[in-house]
DNA sequence: TTGACACCTCTACATTTGTAGATATTCCTC
DNA sequence: GAGGAATATCTACAAATGTAGAGGTGTCAA
């Protein structure tokens, strides 16, 4: 059982978007990677992954003296994570409201409410095909 | 234009949320009402609630002696703002696959379904009716 | 007018987060 | 084997967050 997932800080997106893009990958390539957009030193990256390796956020493996870092949960956990949190707290566990609320607020194109709508009817498919044939009665 | 509306911490969730059930309130109803489920004494709800005052989040009147406070955002924002948070990090704004996700993650029955069916099909009509026919071109 | 009670103010302190400088180590090349 | 480049370590420090104790003040009833 993981240990319930931690959140993750708008710093720590940052560099976990950084290492699922190019891990296993060191530091330095973070840093040139995140100095653009965020305009850290090699110093406040380092210290981020490793305070991250020490959450479980990431793997560090040392090869030679050089260190190299893996993401150790994958973006979808990442992104349940951070749903649910959304979900728990904004919306008390209610899924519909916070659909709708998404639906209302961003401004969506017919081709996106179609897509959207192919989801809900794939969904439904998965949900009445394998869930063993239940509600048969 | 109001400042962009600062990210509420787990805390300030459970502050925020009893004093939109309860608003105008004291401290002490808050404290009360959160003992239960938090612990928390007096003096941290008091401590967590000025904080709030101070980011905007919440305002404060003062009555005699009394601390009358009121949500200074409504539970809209304070969703949509969770909801944003959500989408721009851990789905890089992209909402098809956060709804993917929410999709594929909880667990929906048929009716669920039917009623995110139910509301992509009243935004598509309120997208084709009230976008004050804008692309006419 | 004096308690008792309710409510408030102030201060404190540990932890986490954001940020980074200074200094050391390793490695490769000449 | 010495110098420079790349990488790493250690330490620091301010701000934000979570949590709360100690002690002050206003109010009302007797």
């Amino acid at each position: 059982m993981p240990s319930p997932l931690p959140e993750l800080t708008e710093a720590e997106w940052s560099i976990i978007k950084a290492v699922w893009d190019r891990q296993p990958c060191a530091a330095p390539a973070v840093q040139e990677a995140l100095v653009q957009t965020q305009g850290w030193t090699y110093s406040t990256v380092r210290t981020l992954m490793d305070r991250m390796v020490a959450k479980g956020l990431l793997t560090a493996e040392k090869v030679r003296h050089l260190t190299l870092y893996r993401a150790a949960v994958s973006r979808q956990q990442a992104q349940l994570t951070e749903l649910r949190y959304a979900l728990r707290h904004a919306f008390d566990g209610a899924l519909k409201p916070m659909v709708a609320t998404l639906l209302s607020s961003e401004a969506l194109s017919a081709a996106e409410l179609d897509e959207l709508e192919a989801l809900i009817a794939a969904r439904r498919k998965a949900q009445g095909g394998n869930t063993s044939r239940k509600a048969k009665s």
